[in-house]
DNA sequence: TACTTATTTTTTGCACACAACAATTTTTTA
DNA sequence: TAAAAAATTGTTGTGTGCAAAAAATAAGTA
């Protein structure tokens, strides 16, 4: 009967872990135990574990005497990330295509595929988590344990920052969206190639593309009307 | 009365930190909850938080139903830390130099002096801890969460290293430390010197020759023995 | 009304007990 | 004697109760 308890500890992992990926909660979010552990009928010793656990990888802070909240993210961290994540994710690649193994190649195929379909009709958070899936299969193929707790972390909020920044009213970013798939494809071939200097090059392309998109977000095109009267573009 | 359990929670976390990179605790060995839990006064539930959080920063492995091990250093491991070291020390003391604040200057160069005053007296458990502090201060100068995680985990095998291939017998290998100490005297002036190119440069040198010295280990100079007689080299 | 201060409520942290699991040893059987 | 099955032992995982701390609320004073 404990079995059903160890399936609930897992549940409750993955759970949490794509519920902050998909900011179903929001960065700063309160996480209480108690209500929680009534929610997924375990007790507060493993939900307890499970939290600490997710601390050690990133997704959530733990303050002392005042339970955990879901990892913030501030415009120091956003500044952070595009520091880092060019470097981490060009070593990364070009890792990947040193190192990868056939089968990891037929992983990333597929979780491509995942991604181009969750495109077409896809939810947001389905669409980022499959890009998340996507980056995933890249660490596994570098396999080199030092890179990957920060290449790790760099996906967490890789996810978050795209389901923030993301309108898919805006034409453009569907445009951009669809280059970072063209983008995946790349790196699929670079990797099968064994060719480390394409990939890393495409890591770069990759994430100047993120930082593009976000600033669409933050600067997006001015609204197209004057001052005192509104204007419509007339069709040629 | 639930003070002191708070205190030996935390003095436990510290001892089996510096205990595992001093390889007080071998890579490997395991971690008995009971005897732990009956060695610090502390029941298991607050020791299994611990352990957990410790597996979050890589310091130890934990196997489902089989316990906690101190996290292996193998071959493997030893390569992706000479393939990943530079980049990320690379990163790090660069990011250093641009965001160092001045007291932080303070810190390091404190560190210098302990790393110093080991070098001539301390055990080689000291030596480690002080390097393992001096380069502590370029990651909190650093201030990167991306960068961080990659850059603590180096931070542990890079102390076990140390500890692992340091002869203090061999000659070359203390004319190696005097050298890594002068380069931390580098380090600090680059950094005050806000010259990001120099401290970029530095480290990578500064991880070659930590390269260096694990090949004077595992490649040790002949002895000085003839076939079938024992010669000694005449002063000239 | 604003600001303390006291009291209540909520929530977290620790310890213990028991259940589940893995490994080892003993017993049984061929 | 050897292999398989069963019992034993040691160790980990989970549930619950209680104590301590923090937050929320109420009451009292200026």
């Amino acid at each position: 009967m404990k079995d059903a308890a160890k399936n609930r500890k897992a549940e409750l992992y993955d759970w949490l872990k794509t519920a902050i990926m998909t900011l179903d909660l929001r960065p700063g979010a309160d996480l209480d135990e108690s209500r929680l552990s009534d929610e997924f009928q375990l007790s507060r010793t493993p939900l307890r574990e499970v939290l600490r656990q997710l601390a050690g990888e990133g997704y959530v802070d733990l303050r002392e005497n005042r339970g955990a909240r879901v990892s913030e993210m501030s415009h120091m961290t956003l500044r952070d990330f595009f520091l880092a994540a060019p470097m981490i994710y060009g070593a990364v690649l070009q890792l990947a295509a040193q190192n990868a193994r056939p089968e990891q190649v037929d992983d990333l195929k597929a979780a491509q595929e995942v991604f181009k379909a969750a495109l077409r009709s896809g939810s947001g958070a389905e669409r980022a988590m499959a890009n998340n899936r996507f980056h995933e299969v890249t660490g596994e193929m570098a396999d080199n344990i030092y890179l990957l707790p920060s290449f790790q972390r760099l996906l967490i909020d890789h996810a978050r920052i795209s389901m923030t920044f993301y309108r898919p009213q805006d034409a453009q970013m569907v445009e951009n969206v669809s280059e970072a798939s063209a983008q995946h494809d790349a790196i699929i071939a670079a990797i099968e190639a064994r060719d480390e200097v394409a990939a890393a090059q495409l890591a770069i392309d990759h994430w100047n593309l993120s930082r593009d998109q976000i600033e669409l977000f933050v600067m997006p095109a001015g609204l197209d009307v004057q001052l005192g009267s509104v204007t419509r573009k007339t069709p040629a």
